[in-house]
DNA sequence: TTGACACCCGACTTTTTGGTCAGTTATAAT
DNA sequence: ATTATAACTGACCAAAAAGTCGGGTGTCAA
């Protein structure tokens, strides 16, 4: 009943791939630009046609107004992945972390993520409190800019660290803070690195929000 | 540090409804009518004050390329609720529906969502394969439209029923199917009305999607 | 071998959308 | 009293974006 074929497949992922990335779905020219194509026409043809198979819907003829329907989510063989309202921007590879082994069995298709999503096993429980416990998989998005509250992985001497980035008008000013009142803040310096930004949790197979 | 005015907060308030309802942000235009203003410069205005305050984000100079920041969600005091990939539009009011009575214990903010999206507990057994247990609480979305694979909300002359809402090419064409061996399909009769969708399922605190 | 179909081109038009400019009004702060 | 700031008006413009029209190419099945 439904076939989809490779072109269609193509313009599918890349809007999906837009919206997992900037929040809003592209413009016909950027996907003409992705798809490789010179003319508007292609972009019109095949929206037509995965709209007829209920994979996408149009919602009004206005700039970027598409939404993929739950087949499309399906057919891309991808999880409906969750645009967070406050959304942040995306990068490239990240070395030198744990990439969770288990993946697999949760869920493969996520380790298709690009622009430098991350999925990393938690370690330890300095942040049970913000609802990230022991050997929980976490969401990261490597990033360079942060603002006080971001959940934050941070790279230190002895090793990799997730807590809380804070930035204050008092001393110590910037530190990052467990979310267990059992460890002590720490204050931030040179040596440390923030490496990205915690921006889900996965929780008995959903993932879910930060807080 | 974060003062933001009345009105600034109904723009973002009214930015964050259309991403939640649509799944992509508002045009200058559909802002303008939601705040009740005449002119355009207003919003520019107010777009401004928000992103200097860094509660949003102008990625480009194009059409609805907004993004709500994480400061924004808490601003609002709303959950960084989750327009998944496959939203659906919305309505108003739903009446003869349980709505869940323990939300507050869980999110408080929610009670706020308008635009007929709804909150209901589940009782039974039914749906279990599709990961819907008793006493589970979802999000409904109230509509007129659906397409086959939808878990819908259903009002039959038995009282309201949340199955899995199937048409088809083969007999018996359109029906509702539970997620359960133990129970049979039932076949759509005219006595029977589709209320909504369900779009999200609240597990041990986090919303995800439904499968 | 002739449709049907998926996919595409290129020039063009129309509409939508964001933006500018030069102002006004009201409120609060110094 | 004066300045600063938030919020707004209304006319107008430029660019972005969607859409139209009239084609073309290749594939595959009947």
């Amino acid at each position: 009943m439904t076939k989809i074929t490779k072109r269609q497949k193509q313009l599918l992922e890349i809007i999906y791939d837009y919206i997992r990335d900037t929040g809003y779905p592209p413009t016909f020219e950027e996907m003409r630009e992705s798809l490789g194509v010179v003319s508007n026409q292609s972009i019109i043809d095949l929206l037509a046609k995965l709209e007829k198979q209920k994979l996408l819907k149009r919602n009004e003829a206005s700039a970027r107004s598409l939404t993929i329907l739950p087949f499309g989510d399906k057919i891309l063989e991808r999880p409906a992945l969750i645009p967070f309202l406050g959304a942040t921007t995306a990068g490239s590879p990240m070395e030198a972390m744990e990439i969770a082994g288990e993946w697999k069995q949760i869920s493969p298709e996520i380790k298709e993520l690009k622009n430098n999503v991350f999925i990393l096993k938690v370690f330890g429980d300095s942040m049970i409190n913000a609802g990230i416990e022991n050997e929980d998989i976490v969401l990261v998005k490597e990033q360079k800019e942060f603002i006080s509250g971001d959940i934050v992985l941070a790279q230190t001497e002895d090793g990799s660290t997730i807590k809380r980035f804070i930035s204050d008008d008092k001393p110590p000013y910037i530190y990052l803070k467990p979310e267990n009142p059992k460890y002590k803040n720490i204050p931030f310096s040179e040596n440390m690195e923030l490496k990205g930004k915690i921006i889900s949790i996965l929780k008995n197979g959903y993932w879910g929000p930060v807080k």
